[in-house]
DNA sequence: CGGGCCACCTGGCGGC
DNA sequence: TGCCGCCAGGTGGCCC
C-alpha cells in the first residue's frame, strides 16, 4: 500500500518517538518478513542511540549512533503502532525505547523488509544504487524525465512505476498524476513532449505534496487514537472509481489493466 | 538493457 | 453461513 507520501508520513510520526531515543529492547517474534532479518541485528541495534530517521523512495531509513543503519520497507502491508493497546496478530518487531515508548510493526502479508547496513555505505545498497531522483527534490526536471523515458517504449503509467526512474510513485499516485497532468496512460513513454513532460512533473509534485499534507492531518488525528500510521483516506479522482463520472468532462471512468496492475483514468480527458 | 511475467503472503470481498 | 475465486497500494528474479 504504501507509496512515497505514506512512508513520509510514518517517518515523521515515528520521529518524536525514536529520534534522540536509545532502543533498549528490540523483539523480533519470527525469524523473517520477505527476507530473513539481518544477522546480529537484535544485539547490534540493542542500547544503541537513534540519531536521525532519513527517507528515500519509499524506504524509511533510520541511523544509529554506532554507524549502523536500519532501512525499513513496508511492502504492501506494512504498518507501525504507536503503543497500541493491545497485541494484533501479524505484529513481528518490537522496538522499546529508553521512555517507554513501544513501536510495533505490524504486516500481514510480509511484503517489507528490514535490511542493517554501515551508515556510510547505506547508498551502496542494492535498493539504492539504481534508485532514482526524488520526485519533491531538485533533480527531478524535464530534461532528466526526458532523458531517461527517451528510449522507453512502455506505457507512461508503467514508467512511473519503475523506481529507478522516479523514486516513490505507486499505482495510486501514478494514475492520479496523470489524471492531474491530462495525459492519458496508455501513451508511449517517449512519445511526450517536454511541455508534457513539464505537466507532469508539476502533477506529480501536487498530488504527493497533497497527500503529505493529508497524512500530517491523520497523523495528529490517529495518534488520538491507538497510535496507528501508515493509512490514511484521500479523495481520490481516477483510483478505484471505474464507472463514475470524470470530474471534468463528465465521462466514465475507466479500469484497464497494464502490465498486471489496476490502471484507472478518464478516457476523454486524458490525451 | 528492455520488457513481460510470475512469485512472495494474507485478508477482504463478492458471488454462488 | 460457508466456500471459492479474485483482488490488493510493491519488489525481485527469471526468462526471452
Amino acid at each position: 500500500m504504501p507509496e512515497l507520501p505514506e512512508v513520509e508520513t510514518v517517518k515523521r510520526g515515528l520521529e518524536p518517538v525514536l529520534k534522540g531515543k536509545t532502543l533498549v529492547d528490540l523483539i523480533l517474534n519470527r525469524e523473517n518478513l520477505r527476507f530473513p532479518f539481518p544477522d546480529n541485528m537484535t544485539t547490534s541495534l540493542r542500547h544503541s542511540k537513534i540519531q536521525n530517521l532519513r527517507r528515500r523512495g519509499k524506504y524509511i531509513l533510520i541511523d544509529f549512533a554506532n554507524d549502523l543503519t536500519l532501512v525499513v520497507h513496508l511492502g504492501m502491508s506494512g504498518s507501525f503502532a504507536i503503543n497500541p493497546s493491545e497485541a494484533k496478530k501479524h505484529d513481528h518487531v518490537i522496538f522499546t525505547t529508553n521512555e517507554n515508548d513501544r513501536i510495533v510493526y505490524n504486516d500481514p502479508r510480509r511484503f517489507g523488509y528490514m535490511i542493517l547496513s554501515d551508515t556510510s555505505t547505506v547508498e551502496g545498497i542494492p535498493s539504492f544504487v539504481s534508485m532514482g531522483v526524488e520526485p519533491l527534490g531538485n533533480h527531478l526536471h524535464s530534461d532528466y524525465l526526458w532523458d531517461k523515458l527517451k528510449a522507453r517504449t512502455m506505457p507512461i503509467k508503467v514508467a512511473l512505476l519503475d523506481q529507478s526512474i522516479i523514486a516513490g510513485i505507486g499505482n495510486i499516485y501514478a494514475c492520479e498524476a496523470l489524471y492531474m497532468a491530462g495525459i492519458s496512460p496508455l501513451r508511449a513513454a517517449n512519445s511526450l513532449q517536454h511541455f508534457e513532460l513539464s505537466n507532469l512533473i508539476s502533477a506529480i509534485r501536487t498530488v504527493l505534496q497533497s497527500a503529505i499534507e493529508s497524512g500530517g492531518s491523520s497523523l495528529r488525528d490517529h495518534r488520538q487514537t491507538d497510535g496507528e500510521m501508515g493509512y490514511f483516506q484521500h479523495n481520490f479522482k481516477v483510483y478505484d472509481r471505474q464507472g463514475e463520472p470524470c470530474p471534468e468532462t463528465g465521462c466514465t471512468i475507466k479500469k484497464i489493466t497494464q502490465s498486471g496492475r489496476s490502471t484507472f483514468y478518464s478516457p476523454v480527458w486524458q490525451k
